[in-house]
DNA sequence: CATGAATGAGAATTCATTCAT
DNA sequence: TATGAATGAATTCTCATTCAT
């Protein structure tokens, strides 16, 4: 058993290489110049080495996505420790957009881009997807009872508040050239405090 | 002069047909998928031909793109015509969500594609994307002015309010797909409604 | 007969520049940016309208030659007119390499470039060419008759004499970078002296 | 160790197979017959698989040139042994010459065709075709130091001599059809000796 | 398990040439 | 005579994928 133990360590050790190797082409230049040359290049194995671990280049995406989700999660789950639903909740978009800025390619992935999720509509594979939604749920449900927002039902009250923080940081990434650069943040917090503000006040 | 309209209209046809093959290819599966021999198969002439209507491969999508900016404001300045600003912004908004919704290529073309983009840096062809733009700053000034939303820099309250239309439509666009189908219409105008709702009423 | 004549003038004129635009850009961009497109461009004519004067490209390129062949002989005419034979025999030479290393391009056509050639086979054509060494051997022949010249047979002394210079336009023009470009001058009348006047004060 | 070196061998063959097809089409027909497609099916293999020896086309023929000059510079050296300067000097042309008509393809991609050269300006690359220019003025020079031939800067005679060379063999190879065929040796030796030995017997 | 060699399909683009009008 | 539209064949190059070894 301890030799198929070793092996099987070996076996997933290549294979991080390879997911690690892709994601890094994919954020240093983008999707379309991950090729599987390239990530054998990077790691030193062959091309064909890369089909022993994945049937082929869209798994390698997939498995990317559903590790850009667990970042994405494990990133937001730390405001859960916030006391205040008002608070949290806000802390809660502010480390969202932080995550969403900082990880463009990442959030590109999970959010945007079309490309490897053909294979997404297995609910299965969707899980840690869900999760992070499901946080978010929790956290506008206590900040409904807690009347620092107005009554709703929580599936839209969600959809709102995610479409909302969703559109800001698609807008930065996708057209920030629109808007000076410098000007960039200034808008980001504005928006986000604009907004906010105004519902929780009440 | 016949003879010369009716060469024009035909020639005018043919570029028709190019764009909306490439419109429906696009479509279908997205950029990658838009190559000039499949445009060329699909409208049944052949790849030598395309150059004869446009320059290269980005120009194509690059006039797509300045077509729907067209359409998408032409579609936009409809509502205009209502006084009340409060209701004006609303109607904005819901103008905005059911054409992004209806014209989901072009939308993406618009706003969220990274492609084309290289060029529409050149301010001079950006100019129909800021009208409208402009468009939304004056409804929610009007608004301020009113008393209809609260005070704040406009720039800041235009983004807010942008980025919240864009983050709803984007989701549904690109991961609609999470959602049940039948379910969809009912959280766009609900998450709409919550929000503007709850600011509007001030 | 009037209205004939007329027409063709108009046909030998449209001919004339088509001609003039296709050495324009043979001159200026080399003969691989010789286009049909770009000759019809700069003469403002469509492309199909060339195929009215002319059976193909090579045709062309052909004509071209053979005008490129009587400048040549004119340009080598005018030494003619010295009396001395050694004197008239260096002037020669000096024209040759001048009126090539100032036309590099046309030299390249006559007697580099093997491109439109497969026609010169036919020896009517080449006329103009022969009319050139003609004069050479004249020239040569009056060098061996005084004496300036050791004997020889008239083709084989004409030959070397065209080698030497021909080898010298030929490097200059193909190999040029191999020399410091201020240096060139220096070593083209240096060789042609050298030689040339350690043959002729026998 | 059998099977690596066997492994080796195969490999090298198919990049002979490549050069050496290359090398016969553009003996064909010149330089633009040589197309990454007709060399491929020329050897039978897939376009593709030139890519896995070559870079890209132009390292084709710039390999193509690097193996004509190294097989130029042996050639030449043989004459070295011959003790007499005259001699040498005499043997040394007809090496020259011999090489050049024996292998026209190598000798025009060497110094008349324009097309890799791009590349030969890295000094580097250049080495071997210089070493060959050396052996030719050391030859020069021992030549004017035992009086065969008349004082003046090496550059200078040695530039003059080897234009006369090349001159001869850039006739023959590109313009040799306006010679009758059975006649060109004749012209060739006659025209070298008459040259030389007008110099050399001072 | 790993590889090197090979491939086939496909990408954008260019051009000489034809032909109905 | 002239043209505008169209084409077919060609170009270089890239990539995911397969497979014998």
């Amino acid at each position: 058993m301890g030799i198929t133990e070793r092996k099987d360590r070996e076996k997933q050790e290549v294979r991080k290489l390879i997911l690690d190797e892709a994601m890094k082409l994919f954020l240093e230049e983008g999707y379309k110049n991950v090729t599987l040359r390239k990530i054998a290049e990077g790691i030193e194995y062959s091309a064909g080495t890369i089909y022993l671990y994945f049937k082929d280049k869209d798994e390698i995406l997939f498995t990317l996505q559903t590790m850009a989700f667990e970042k994405f999660h494990t990133a937001q789950n730390a405001v859960q420790q916030i006391e205040d639903p008002g608070e949290r909740l806000m802390a809660h978009g502010k480390a969202y957009m932080k995550f969403a800025l900082e990880n463009r390619e990442y959030y590109d992935l999970m959010f945007i881009m079309a490309e490897p999720l053909n294979k997404i509509c297995y609910p299965q594979e969707w899980t840690t997807g869900l999760n992070s939604y499901n946080l978010l749920k929790k956290n506008i449900k206590d900040c409904i009872d807690a009347g620092v927002l107005p009554e709703a039902d929580i599936e839209v009250a969600a959809f709102a508040f995610w479409s909302f923080v969703h559109g800001i940081v698609t807008l930065v990434i996708k057209r920030g050239m629109m808007f000076p650069p410098e000007y960039i943040d200034y808008l980001v917090d504005g928006a986000f405090g604009y907004l906010t503000r105004t519902i929780a006040t009440k």
